[in-house]
DNA sequence: CAGGCAGGTTAGCGGTCGTTAACCTGAAGG
DNA sequence: CCTTCAGGTTAACGACCGCTAACCTGCCTG
């Protein structure tokens, strides 16, 4: 877990700008003009950087779902022998890590992936199908008595829960980031032991 | 309750083609061509129907947040004397409905606020607002050791999780209509119960 | 039957946007 | 000291898009 603490290139600022106004006014709603802007240069210098703005927002999508499938995947290996319900828990914190963290790339991540050209969207499918069946692996280990339609129906609901930070502080701040936290993985423990009670 | 038989008229037409447009590929992203190519007509023969491309945004957002407040403030007036419990049941179960009915009103309602004029996102706002409020007071007598603004969080919350439905049959079709229903029903009490069981 | 109007059509204007072209500049290196 | 090059700049092009203008056509009504 190396923490850096040298300055962000000018890449990374595109980039992190770039995520902050898609997730704003969504994805054809954003100038290159504009993006520019955010990060001091203007227009057509971004073009020094990126092929074009279609790009920028295929690194964005690709990185994102990749950070959190490598992140899903180290915690699985790393609980070898663990009960698999500290798993889950892991699982869902890393998830709630991400969410408040950068919420920004959590709204385009479900929201502008269909803007991409066909051969990233595929990828990035892929490895978000790869992140839903880690999930829903540990989620019937927890929960036996679910089944495989239900348990994936959980899983991506429980995202849908877990994913709704950008609407928490909207018109105030957020009770404090661990408390917060904290109410979501409770949430969504909740949500994931009522779905495998039942007859489902 | 009057279930309508009659045709719909070309505006209601073009009301819900432009919703599942909007939705699939985003306001900017959908052109007055192509919604007019959905309905039959071409292009500019829209604007016999509405004022602008914005309009028809504007009607659908505001349709939708009204149609929810409506519904759920019947909802808990019917309710007079049963118990809380119930209450909350009754309007799970109304969100539910609208977001397996209405996928793509779901999609828009959270995703392209920002694409309004000031009057009516202000509008839309105000309505969303009472909603949640609305929501939050039979929270709060359901599980009376949650605070204000823990209930607030976990009532976005929720609402993140049963506005999930989008994501539900993508690959596949969802297990049938009433048991998705149940579960996500089950779910979202789950949730609630256990952001109220403990030291929030 | 005359007239009006609801509801279409196509042509085209004006603005915006992504992208390219051509040019500039300061710092690094032999 | 000259060259190179990374990383900018402004101007402008071509495509697209929302919207308007002008025109057409059936149906309803007095």
């Amino acid at each position: 877990m190396a923490t850096r603490t040298d300055a962000p290139t000018r890449r990374e600022q595109i980039l992190k700008e770039a995520a902050r106004l898609f997730a704003d006014r969504g994805f054809h709603g954003v100038g290159v003009d504009e993006i520019g802007a955010a990060v001091g240069i203007s227009g057509p210098g971004l073009y020094r950087h990126f092929p074009g703005k279609d790009a920028m927002l295929a690194e964005l999508l690709v990185g994102i779902s990749g950070r959190l499938l490598t992140g899903a995947k180290r915690r699985v290996a790393e609980a070898d022998g663990v009960a698999a319900g500290e798993v889950l828990d892991s699982l869902i914190e890393g998830h709630i890590d991400f969410a408040l963290d950068d919420r920004p790339l959590i709204t385009l991540h479900d929201r502008e992936l269909d803007r991409l050209r066909d051969s990233d969207r595929k990828l990035v499918r892929q490895l978000q199908r790869q992140y839903v069946e880690l999930w829903v692996q540990v989620v019937r280990e927890v929960y036996p008595e679910l089944g495989e339609a239900a348990a994936r129906s959980a899983v991506h609901s429980v995202f849908g829960l877990l994913n709704s930070t950008p609407y928490l502080g909207r018109g105030g701040t957020l009770p404090g980031r661990g408390v917060t936290a904290e109410l979501l993985h409770r949430m969504a423990r909740g949500a994931f032991a009522a779905a495998g009670a039942a007859q489902g």
